[in-house]
DNA sequence: TGATAAACGAGACGGTACGTCGCGTCTTTCT
DNA sequence: AGAAAGACGCGACGTACCGTCTCGTTTATCA
């Protein structure tokens, strides 16, 4: 849809913040009355638009390499490398930000995250398998995730240890 | 000063978005021009304001009481109870929106959150007393506040172990 | 036909202006396509109607009692009369405005003010038959009708003698 | 003033239904609200238009020989040139129109053509001095415009005698 | 103490975007 | 096949705020 690729390309040019309806019915060639007959609001259109996968990529289905510990440190690293590329900090500080304001947009995000309930999936299986521990799943993945969004919000730096040590810390036996 | 004081009133009634500086200036009682004068933007005042300590309470300084899981959970438990009572997981997200917009506020934020290097200095020395070993210190507290912010943003259910359960997963004996 | 019908019934009820075409569509229970196929613009609407006697009452054919100056008090007396009551000068003045706007309108318009050609055969036959003088007939009808539409225009206050007095005026002896 | 001189402008271009507040606000550089600030509508802005006498020139001081009929006949004259150059009938009857839709507009044209005043004084002071027999003055200056308006909204031709035959109608002795 | 200047409240200004209405064209759906 | 329904691109509406810019009017200093 015209539309949603509008919205994901000026949300990627110009941020959650700069994203106008006008604008995107201008880069869409369409009239405002057509995008809010079928969005109510820029979040809204925000929120298809991930479901869609037009405004961030696929994050990095976990492996299943047997080894939990290298496959989180893998899905991590490649998260921590994808935030490192220049402009995707902001893409995922206006994610969160657009998350902040709107509720079907954090919903949007965090199943576009799917990762989320893949991971969390993927974690209980080792904790079923023995492989782990018991562990609270749900509020481990989400320290794993928060961690980084907090240091993104932060602006502070990501050394190319950090998935390591974050992994590391986390899963470190009882 | 009476501006900032309209600015939390606002923020807190309003959130981050619905704070406007004509809306802060008739507040105040103020023309909008004296508040340019020593603010260049709504972030700053928020930032400012946060500083001030206007916009969100003392967070909970961490006790010492020896037994730092017991500190650590009594400190998490106080935050979550906080956002817990009504309005203010709102306000926690108007501070995570505030903070993606504008890297002051970040900054102000965290350091409101000052218990972020109070608690990193706990912790340290716990780690350096042998009372836990060593840990990436940093990365724990963000991995900490991180799930907090992460839920929020989800808008899920905190219920009531949820400070234990976290915690004990963080601090579990290696 | 309910087109014209509910073209009709929203010129009384909100004037030219607020006659539209999706109004009359809805009014008429129509699609929009109908009304287009068969008329070009809203303008054409309102001539049919007033065409088709929708939108003003026959405008009092006048008598021929011999007297002239009598019938043609009596017809600029109706006239007047008609305007008097509550919401017809609004609608005279909608009927001006669309006139204005719209030639065939205006056509339509004095058409059905066919008075107007009627007035002028009923006064040149008075001419013929020397029971008035030479006159420039189709300006004093012009005269007569121009100078009602002036004071509603001006919304100026119709008195009784205002008829009786304008043709008194204009019909004198020479 | 800038917006009055746009609005004039765009009014003479375009008439009054082609004026629209976006167009006097882009004409005259300035914001809309700036507009809307001052006049509450776009006939406001005629009607202001008007009073300043931007939009129609000042039609014509009737003069005063001695000889009213003469007097009468020229200024009439002037007024049937005027709407006799090419697009000034279109002139006359977005006037109109626009008195018409709006009361402050019809007080502006008919104050403008404060001719009417002045031409019924002048009348006044013929029947006073005897010079012609008493008239009811509003209704004949009415008569005399309202044929010229009339003939304006039925697009009728207007001959180079329309003038003096019906100024020598209305003020043929008695 | 009286002038003088800084900071102030008020709010007008040129703008951008909002969300809505109606236009005239077009497409789909049902009869 | 023809009509209702209504989506579409478009342009204008009237409003809310933006950040800048005069305006007088307090204050407050220091000559």
């Amino acid at each position: 849809m015209a539309i949603l690729e509008a919205t994901a390309r000026l949300f990627a040019e110009r941020g959650f913040d700069g994203l106008t309806m006008e604008g995107v019915a201008a880069e869409a060639g369409v009239g405002k009355q057509t995008i809010y007959r079928w969005w109510s609001s820029r979040s809204a259109l925000v929120a298809e638009g991930l479901a869609e996968g037009l405004i961030m990529p696929e994050w990095f289905v976990p492996a299943d390499s047997g080894d939990l510990r290298a496959d989180l440190t893998l899905w991590l690293q490649n998260v921590v490398d994808f935030i490192g590329r220049p402009g995707n900090d902001a893409l995922l500080r206006s994610l969160v930000a657009a998350s902040a304001q709107d509720a079907s947009v954090a919903v949007g995000f965090s199943e576009r995250l799917g990762v989320l309930q893949l991971l969390g999936d993927r974690m209980q299986r080792a904790v079923d398998t023995g492989d782990i521990d018991e562990l609270p799943v749900e509020e481990l993945v989400e320290a794993m995730l928060g961690a980084v969004v907090v240091r993104a919000l932060r602006r502070g730096p990501v050394d190319d240890d950090f998935a390591a040590r974050l992994v590391a810390m986390l899963l470190r036996a009882p």
